[in-house]
DNA sequence: CCTCTCATGAC
RNA sequence: CUUGUCAUGAGAGG
């Protein structure tokens, strides 16, 4: 069986039909090459020399691992297949608090991998063009344009007095608090594998070991196991749903233009029966992370965000942490997935959505940096400053696209170069003022100052070695994907003549 | 096209 | 001693 057009096939099945539901979805995971391709990912993720409660880590699980899968095979085929309990780890969160971890054995992991590659498919031509986490081909960056687009004035109408108003939704650790049983009536709308079905159901019923007590579990899913992500996705589908079909269908506001056009006419329908006027809404999920932004009045916004609240509550037995659901005005600012959003008066005089690193997660950043720098006094300087400027990169690459970065970016710059200035010093005993005369220089003609060491580093490469600056990391260009397309359908057309290109590259290269 | 290393971030 | 999904960047090799 080839996985990808077996999952382009699955794909493009619910993207035709959308009350069709799958069967035989377990002939499909109990596949040899289907098991082995799984195997493979999860074998090869950097998680798969921590092991599950069996003890079996990467190297026992690679040794038998033809066994294995055969044994796999045979039990899912038959439904023996019994998953053990998670191995629950407990891990600091950035606010101090724990976050309970459920890992599963190994064995289990290529299970629920093998499922994953065969839901996923299937739901990601369901899902909400605006929902945006753990979903492939959607980031962060995609979440944030979209906000700030829905942000941005524009086509859609308001009357004078509407502002934005901002609902930032919270709910209270989603992860533990999902419904077994809605679950799977939600997972029922696409899959009728009676076997497939009663193997999910088995995954989340496994509960976990904790301190050497097995713990059963009532609801919630595994965090750390590989179709949680999924599942708390195939969960809040219902909520994406609900919202489409109360604030965002073309209906709705088409509905919507027309009973706010007859008050501003001053139908005397409308005024005799004291018609309000209706916000215009939109909205964009993350995770269990969302924003509702509403163009009307405060009193609408609170009315929408209890309409969420009452939703959840009772359909999807879920909780809104409503000290931290907040309502904010756009002018005000408020921060969605790592990024401050906030509308400021542009250089024209109109008023725009920028967003900006968030104070905390710069204090954060260089306060990880300074620990390093006040320490390790015994490292290679060449790899050090490859650490360094390895780190730098990947926090600039994040932050590419944020508006305002210049202020922040120098500001890290700055303590980097006095604090590796302290660190050579220290660890070379040697005065700062003669180290840069000697090691601070400009990279190139008209470039700013830096550390440019010389050296050898542990690999034994010779050579040298500037600081990074994050002040000079050029921004790209931001690129969107289409929303409405399901990434595992492959275009046939395009796909041969890539393929017939690389075949044709992959001959000259072997001629050679 | 494939394999691997390292890093960042969201949840 | 830290799991998972997803995205992204840099580099090395075939």
């Amino acid at each position: 069986m080839i996985i990808s057009e077996m999952q382009s096939k699955l794909a493009t099945w619910s993207t035709e039909n959308e009350e069709r539901k799958f069967d035989r979805l377990i002939r499909i995971i109990a596949d040899r090459s289907w098991l082995s391709e799984a195997a493979r990912i999860t074998l090869t993720s950097s998680g798969a020399r921590t092991p599950g409660v069996d003890g079996i880590d990467k190297r026992r699980m690679e040794a038998m691992l033809d066994l294995e899968l055969e044994t796999l095979r045979y039990e899912l085929l038959t439904g023996n297949y019994c998953p053990q309990p998670a191995r629950r780890v407990y891990i600091p969160k950035a606010n101090g608090k724990l976050r309970p971890l459920g890992i599963p054995c190994l064995r289990d992991r290529i299970v629920q991998r093998a499922m994953l590659m065969v839901m996923e498919p299937i739901w990601e031509s369901d899902f909400h063009p605006v929902s945006y986490g753990f979903r492939p081909a959607r980031s962060v960056h995609h979440a944030i344009r979209t906000v700030k687009m829905q942000l941005q004035d524009g086509n859609e109408q308001t009357n004078s007095t509407a502002g934005r108003w901002v609902i930032e939704g919270d709910l209270a650790s989603y992860f533990d608090t999902v419904h077994h049983r809605l679950l799977m009536k939600a997972v029922r709308k696409r899959i009728s594998d009676q076997r497939f079905l009663s193997l999910l159901w088995k995954m989340i019923k496994s509960g976990c070991v904790d301190h050497g007590l097995f713990r059963a579990s009532s609801e919630g899913v595994p965090q750390g196991g590989v179709i949680s992500p999924l599942l708390s996705n195939i969960m809040l589908h219902e909520f994406d749903q609900w919202m489409e079909a109360k604030f965002l269908s073309k209906k709705v506001r088409k509905d919507r233009w027309a009973w706010n056009f007859g008050i501003q006419n001053k139908r005397p329908i409308a005024i005799r029966e004291n018609r309000q006027w209706k916000p215009a809404i939109s909205y964009c999920r993350y995770a269990d992370d969302f924003v509702v932004v509403v163009k009307g009045t405060k009193a609408h916004a609170e009315v929408v965000r209890e309409a969420c609240r009452e939703f959840l509550e009772v359909k999807l037995k879920l909780t809104l942490n409503m000290d931290k659901t907040h309502i904010t005005h756009v002018n005000d600012g408020f921060t969605f997935l790592g990024y401050r959003i906030i509308r400021k008066r542009g250089s024209r005089g109109r008023m725009r959505p920028v967003s900006s690193i968030p104070w905390e997660k710069y204090r954060r950043f260089t306060e990880k940096l300074v620990k390093q720098l006040s320490g390790n006094y015994g490292m290679n300087r060449m790899d050090f400053v490859e650490s360094l400027n390895r780190q730098l990169a990947g926090w600039a690459n994040f932050y590419q696209y944020t508006d305002h970065t210049a202020t922040i970016f120098s500001k890290v710059d700055r303590t980097v170069f006095w604090k590796l200035g302290y660190w050579l010093a220290r660890k070379y005993k040697r005065g700062f003022r003669s180290l840069m005369r000697e090691f601070v220089r400009s990279p190139e003609k008209g470039k700013a100052k830096i550390w440019i060491l010389q050296g050898q580093n542990s690999r034994g490469f010779y050579g040298t070695l500037a600081l990074r600056r994050l002040i000079t990391s050029r921004k790209r260009w931001f690129t969107w994907r289409n929303p409405e397309e399901n990434p595992y359908i492959l275009r046939s057309e395009k796909r041969r003549t890539v393929e017939s290109y690389f075949d044709e590259v992959a001959f000259a290269l072997s001629n050679t």
